[in-house]
DNA sequence: TTTCGTGCAAAGTGTTTGCAGGCGA
DNA sequence: TCGCCTGCAAACACTTTGCACGAAA
């Protein structure tokens, strides 16, 4: 299923490759040299996601889309305050996916694992405004 | 924190409590005797989701409200085909859990596991599909 | 009296779609 | 020539917001 990666596309798959965290489309669009239009760079990511050049996840309802070292795993901290990702790698799900894959006659192509919660910026900011409530 | 709950928002909780799968705010107001309004609907959930009567998860940029036997606990099925949302009940995440909130000095109040694939019947709807290619 | 939940209308955000032009195989 | 990538404009789905009213504390 691997075809027609034009460069617009290329550009893209390598943006989201040594980008940081997820990406969102607009995110994407912004770090583009050729600006092109969004409705093309959600043509882009649709294409891309499908045909497994990216990984796609969504917080809040905005979907993102990253890249990574072993294909089909996604593992993030989503701090449920400043909505930061931060990926890790570390990796505890694949024993129970291949029971998974046998109890639910389910054919697993990819997994998503999230820790949600407060960062440490987000935690050290809303403490010290508690106790200034006096 | 636990406060508040209106006639309706206890509605929705049970709702949610006793449906099959997690449900998104249009889902939530078509189960409802007395469908209000869809923008009370958001706020009841955004409301329920923030002092902990449900948890919310995104597939595909909608956001899916659930609860379960351990809160904060999250395990589902995606078929990428169908997009239905199955639960399971099996977790191995949280030994892990306790060296992420150390190693990244993250305050986990939550998790989302979910493994992404097709379910049996698209599946087989699809080898189906693609062996009629002639 | 004050607080806050709800309905209604409008706006906002993220995403998809129809159509036309154009480039590359 | 044909397929499909892209831009543009419009539509769409989901969600949020401002305001007014009314019920409950």
């Amino acid at each position: 299923m691997r075809t027609k990666l034009t460069e617009l596309r290329k550009e893209i798959v390598s943006l989201i490759e040594n980008a940081e965290t997820p990406l969102n489309a607009r995110k994407v669009r912004g770090r583009m040299s050729s600006q092109p239009n969004l409705s093309t760079v959600y043509r882009a990511l649709e294409f891309l996601d499908a045909n497994d050049y990216v990984s796609s996840v969504s917080f809040s309802g905005v979907r993102f889309y990253y890249t990574g070292e072993h294909p089909g795993h996604g593992h993030f901290l989503f701090c449920r305050e400043c909505h930061n990702i931060q990926e890790f790698d570390e990796c505890v799900v694949i024993p129970l996916q291949r029971r998974i894959q046998e109890k639910f006659d389910f054919q697993v192509t990819g997994h998503v694992l999230y820790f949600e919660g407060l960062c440490a910026d987000c935690r050290r900011y809303l403490e010290k405004k508690s106790h200034s409530l006096i």
